[in-house]
DNA sequence: AAAGTGTTGGAGAT
DNA sequence: ATCTCCAACACTTT
């Protein structure tokens, strides 16, 4: 039937109209072959068999593809959501669009190779041409690895001069809107009706819409992206004065940007935020990496350039960056936890806020992820991995990863003995315990001198603010100071057989009588050999 | 071999 | 607000 071809731009991440390589180069190659231009998305049931998606979540993504299609309407087109899975789906799409080119947003994450590779010999089968740009980072990993000779930067340090050498990448501008004539007719033949690629509904997503009615907080999609960084640049004195530690992590009204959920899902792309950013700081005394706002967006690159490079980066066994822990199992302390009922108001309000919300500060996560893993509880990170994948709207896996690895002193983080205290971190930037008195509301009534830790208040009293422990609100599950003095020593142990497990490798003749000051070096000095061969594809 | 550094600890002193 | 100490890690620089 010599139907006219089509190029299609296929939205993984990159959930945006600007800054999209990809997409811009899907549209011109579409102008200028005179072809069809569609852009797709795809509703993968099998992501679901790896990763937990919250309500809230989806709610986030279908707001953003909501957008991405108002937004596509601005050039003349609109989105197609494909509900399927895209290796079974594309040859039969390849087939009904006579599709001649694909284009999308490189990713570095496993699952997305593995599927991108199968798609790719597809195409290749069907004699579709396949376009990769790279547009999720402002260094493409391959490049900073290239420039490092070869191994991964695994300090923050050695990755800003490694990454200091290598060019800025400019955003790239918005795509022309496209003519008539790309516009594709709808064929008759092919599915009786468009709206079967609408962008889904909630309901059609399986989300009950009762369950989200409390989650309005941070609106999904690029206009909001855009709105919300535009609003923070305006704030010349908090953009150039930012520094992270001095933010607070239970301030009622988030004190950092919360542009983290539009990252994720590409919604705002962090090269025009970067861009920014050096703009307003161009000829001001600013902050530095990385405390400063530009030093975030690095620490972004940073893990995503280990993440790249890590083979089982996602789990302890069989990771070669992360200490092997000892951690246990207790799925009665991470029900707990996960549920904001610890007993410890500080980290049950933290993680209610997390559930309700599906954001909390940096600081936030990492009281309550030091509290699961090497402070109090010892459970593994990788479980508190998995519940800030079911909740939060940022949740992305190199970060989210990267975070937890760093937390539970498993990589990059290694002075285990610096532990957060679940009482007294919090006091610091909220004495009066506002923060816990609006996310754990049955502790309202208790004064400021003793809601941070209300099993130290008399029954008589817990009655009159009304709630006795064991009863309205939880005992604590652990005694922090006990907790703590065990799990150091744990982690004393752990650490202890890293060393010598690292000394007794095989390539390493061990020395039983070398003297112990020596032993430490020899082992670091192993192990660095080892891992920059590991890296050296 | 030793000193210095590392995004953001806590407690107690000044 | 800034100091020391706690008990002390890995890794880099000198």
């Amino acid at each position: 039937m010599a139907s006219k071809t089509t190029v299609i731009h296929w939205f993984r991440k990159g959930l945006r109209v600007h800054d999209n390589p990809a997409l811009v180069r899907a549209v011109e190659e579409a102008i200028s072959r005179k072809s069809y231009f569609r852009a797709i998305f795809m509703l993968d049931p099998g992501i679901l068999s790896w990763m937990t998606v919250g309500p809230n979540r989806w709610r986030f993504l279908q707001e953003t593809l909501s957008d991405l299609d108002e937004n596509l309407k601005k050039i003349n087109s609109r989105l197609y959501v494909i509900r399927g899975n895209p290796n079974e789906t594309f040859p039969k799409l390849f087939k009904l669009w006579n599709v001649e080119l694909l284009t999308f947003e490189h990713d570095i994450e496993p699952y997305s190779i593995e599927r991108d590779e199968i798609v790719k010999n597809q195409a290749e089968k069907f004699n579709v041409e396949v376009i990769e740009e790279y547009s999720l980072t402002i260094f493409n990993p391959e490049l900073v690895v290239q420039k490092n000779r070869g191994s991964t930067p695994m300090t923050y340090q050695k990755f800003l001069s490694v990454a200091s050498e290598l060019k800025v990448p400019q955003p790239v501008d918005n795509p022309t809107k496209l003519p008539n004539s790309c516009i594709p007719e709808l064929d008759k033949n092919e599915l009786k009706d468009e709206e079967v690629y609408d962008v889904p509904t909630l309901e059609q997503l399986g989300v009950n819409s009762s369950e989200i009615s409390e989650y309005s907080r941070f609106p999904g999609g690029e206009t909001e992206a855009l709105r919300r960084m535009n609003e923070k640049l305006k704030d010349v004195k908090f953009i150039c004065e930012f520094e992270k530690p001095n933010t607070s992590p239970n301030s009622l009204e988030p004190s950092t940007t919360v542009l983290s959920p539009y990252l994720k899902f590409g919604a705002l792309s962090a090269r025009l935020f970067y861009q920014k950013i050096k703009e307003v700081y161009r000829g001001r005394k600013h902050s530095s990496p990385p405390v400063s706002l530009e030093g975030q967006l690095i620490w972004r690159e940073f893990y995503y350039t280990v993440a790249a490079t890590t083979e089982n980066y996602d789990r302890m066994v069989g990771n070669k960056i992360c200490t092997q822990i000892p951690w246990k199992t207790n799925p009665k302390y991470l029900e707990a936890w996960k549920n904001g009922r610890s007993g410890y108001p500080f980290i049950d309000a933290i993680m209610r806020q997390l559930k309700q919300e599906g954001w909390i500060h940096h600081l936030g996560r990492h009281a309550v992820a030091c509290f699961l893993t090497r402070g109090d509880l010892w459970c593994s990170w990788e479980d508190g991995v998995k519940v800030f994948e079911e909740f939060l709207l940022d949740a992305d896996w190199a970060l989210n990863t990267g975070n937890w690895l760093w937390l539970s002193a498993s990589a990059f983080f290694h002075q285990y003995y610096r532990v957060y205290s679940p009482i007294a971190f919090g006091k610091k930037t909220d004495p009066e315990g506002k923060y816990i008195k609006k996310y754990v509301p049955e502790l309202r009534k208790y004064p400021s001198g003793s809601i941070y830790e209300p099993w130290k208040v008399s029954l008589e009293n817990q009655k009159k603010y009304g709630c006795v422990i064991g009863t309205d609100y939880p005992h604590r599950i652990v005694i922090h100071e006990d907790a703590m003095k065990e799990n150091l020593s744990r982690m004393k142990a752990a650490y202890a057989k890293k060393k010598v497990d690292v000394e007794e490798t095989p390539q390493g003749k061990r020395k039983a009588d070398s003297p112990k000051g020596n032993t430490s070096k020899k082992a670091a000095t192993k192990q660095r050999n080892s891992l920059e061969k590991y890296f050296k594809k």
